[in-house]
DNA sequence: AGTCCATGTGTATCAGCGTACACATGGAGT
DNA sequence: ACTCCATGTGTACGCTGATACACATGGACT
């Protein structure tokens, strides 16, 4: 129907990838699944994406968001923190393609491996880095920065994948940004 | 061969079962890769475990550990729960039914139930439990359960989903032990 | 030695999956 | 009005997975 937008239909069928993807793995998809679910025939996905792991590799593209927690003073890093979290997780519309590599990381080695690099990168150095120019000792901080990382990627799981119920926004982020910071400060 | 020993080969068979469904969960592993591993015909498999679905109820059967983990002086509990998980972790031969639970946890939705119930039973509310006796104030009591329990989860995910290196045992044990007393103490 | 059942295998079957190939059709540009 | 290609579909095909059915065989017991 009609609608006859190339762009549009693609984006339906990536929306609809990510969302079954994020569910339940690479394998338990199917192909048709996803293609009913956008309301198109299965060859399209051939198409436009080269077929089921092409489309899987488009819909992990994940989007690097600057990330401003990590200036200001470490006394209100957990809060910052617990922000940009909260955020995150509410805030955002679809599904986290994150989620679709810690979901797949089982199936397709390399959805591990990115999911690790991303979380080095972007969680454990920064707050490393972050911690030791604040005056840490090098080894604590690599010790604290571990420990931040570990909690928050353990609520993240405990929450996504185990359908953890947590209260609503304002609750989770003083729970969040209290914890933190008791482990940034040591 | 010429084993022809029913039981031992039913546990060869449940063996090498959790072993590929600890690593890629459930659709992606094939009742033939499980029987080849274990040197069997596909169709031993059928008739001891009466099929995939069955092989994969027996291979998530988890025995309950007897934890004293919460027997002492809170002072020691980072203590006695590092102890217990790297035991868990170094020291048991053959893979966790647990991470077979949470590999496929997005296939089978009793899978995500029956470990979020575990670590509920087992984990959140012994400690909740625990610091509240401890003279903790409830909610605080609470909190702080939650951020010990989501702690663990994430160390465990990072190490076992996303491969972390991270030290030998007595490392580990002195990292995780400080972290969950520092988040225990507040 | 002979019988018989537990233990195990070879082959067949049926369903579902991913995708290739041929075909339809709307709509923009002339 | 006509053409033509981007956009989309119907059908078919090969492959693989799970499992049912018929068959083999070792070894315990008489």
């Amino acid at each position: 129907m009609t609608s006859r937008d190339a762009a549009a239909t693609k984006q339906r069928i990536l929306d609809q990838a990510r969302g079954q993807f994020a569910q339940h793995g690479y394998t338990a998809v199917t192909v048709k699944g996803i293609a009913d679910a956008a309301g198109v025939s299965p060859n399209l996905i051939t198409r436009y994406f080269g077929g089921k792991d092409g489309l899987f590799l488009a819909a992990t593209q994940v989007a690097i968001p600057v990330s401003d927690s990590f200036d200001g003073e470490r006394s209100a890093l957990g809060s910052r923190l617990a922000a940009s979290i909260v955020q995150r997780w509410f805030g955002t519309h679809g599904d986290d393609p994150l989620l679709v590599l810690q979901r797949a990381s089982g199936e397709r080695p390399e959805a591990a491996e990115a999911l690790a690099a991303f979380l080095d990168e972007n969680s454990l150095e920064p707050l490393h880095r972050y911690l030791r120019e604040s005056g840490i000792d090098d080894a604590e901080a690599r010790s604290r920065a571990a420990a931040i990382d570990a909690f928050v990627l353990g609520v993240s799981t405990r929450r996504r994948i185990l359908r953890w119920q947590l209260g609503d926004a304002a609750e989770l982020h003083t729970w969040l940004s209290t914890t933190i910071q008791r482990l940034a400060d040591g």
